[in-house]
DNA sequence: AACTGGCTCAACCGCGAAAGG
DNA sequence: GCCTTTCGCGGTTGAGCCAGT
């Protein structure tokens, strides 16, 4: 037959995590490495699904998530990547390694939409029907105040150099920030609550784990070390998202290395929960490499924004808000 | 101060595909 | 090849927060 189940449903726990179940759960990952996540609970005891688990921790625990508000950057690829790709979320999130694809997914609910329906309706003063919803969006919505070339700008942006987040520096700041966000989600974590930079970095989180679980062995020099030899002999650049989090420098990164978005089945960028898992399966339900046509499109839609921003910016007195 | 409706986002649900036996 | 289980993805939900009344 095949595998035991993963889980009974009797007495899973649902629900918001706790931070003691954070703790454990990344105290597990940080031994073992992400995946097999039928052991986790298991072997943790946590009263969670396997599935939570493993969500819990793509979308919300992982080193080099970025957290708090999407940049303009962000915004127009989502917007393109949208127009080009659909809601294929993972597909999308692949492009921005920082980002999960519920983030973004929540994001373009939350956010894009609206905005793109408001620009819609301005955009169509200049612009013909277009003949679907996802080809609309591009020249209307890219309207707005995005960098005049995004794919230049995708290129040099610096949300694509995987470096941590600025906004926590201090490690021992970054612990509380992330004891204080656990107990209130909304909360702002350095006082600047418009780019909320959620500590939750392998490096956070393993200090963390040393303030609470005195038992557990300290870590390395970087205490994405014990998770490397799993996730980066899969990802090698998944090193880089770890050492993002910490004292390292980056390799550098070329310019022309960064945008042309990875396909996930280049491992190489493809540095978000997917990049640990390896597995082939998902390839099918994510893009492969862009095709020309797809590039093109991609460009194509880039100089839309141009004409369009020109356009908006020339005749409309109605202010892009973003 | 209390209520209410909207908003945000973490988490759940259900499905399809891949993998193991 | 078939069946069962695992995993990943996209859609949806609901709890908590916040602004307006």
């Amino acid at each position: 037959m095949g595998r035991p189940p993963c889980c009974d449903k009797v007495g899973i726990k649902k629900g918001t995590w706790t931070p003691e179940e954070d703790i454990i759960l990344v105290s597990y990952i940080q031994e073992h490495g992400p995946g097999n996540w039928r052991s986790v609970p298991i072997n943790t005891g946590l009263m969670r699904c396997s599935k939570s688990c493993r969500l819990r921790w793509t979308n919300y625990l992982r080193p080099g998530i970025r957290r708090g508000n999407f940049t303009p950057h962000e915004e127009g690829i989502i917007v393109h990547l949208q127009s080009l790709l659909g809601n294929r979320w993972a597909a999308i999130a692949s492009y921005l390694p920082q980002r999960t694809d519920n983030d973004i997914k929540n994001y373009w609910n939350t956010h894009l939409k609206k905005k793109l329906k408001k620009h819609q309706a301005i955009g169509a003063i200049f612009a013909p029907p277009p003949p679907s919803e996802s080809s609309s969006i591009v020249p209307t919505t890219a309207g707005a105040s995005h960098h005049v070339d995004l794919h230049h700008d995708i290129i040099g942006s610096k949300d694509y150099n995987f470096a941590r987040p600025a906004a926590c520096s201090n490690p021992a700041d970054e612990v509380t920030q992330l004891i204080a966000r656990r107990r209130s989600p909304f909360a702002a974590t350095d006082g600047d609550s418009s780019s909320s930079s959620y500590a939750s970095s392998m490096d956070n989180i393993s200090k963390l784990l040393n303030g609470f679980m005195k038992s557990s062995p300290p870590p390395q020099n970087d205490a994405t070390a014990d998770i490397k030899p799993s996730a980066t002999d899969i990802n090698p650049l998944l090193s880089l998202n770890h050492m993002s989090g910490g004292s390292n420098t980056l390799p550098p990164f070329s310019d022309d290395m960064l945008p042309s978005p990875q396909p996930p089945q280049q491992p190489a960028l493809t540095m978000g929960h997917r990049g640990y898992d390896n597995e082939p399966k998902q390839q099918h339900h994510q893009q492969g490499p862009l095709s020309p046509i797809e590039k093109w499109l991609f460009e194509e839609a880039a100089e839309q924004v141009v004409d369009l921003m020109d356009l908006s910016d020339a005749c409309c007195s109605v202010p892009m808000m973003f």
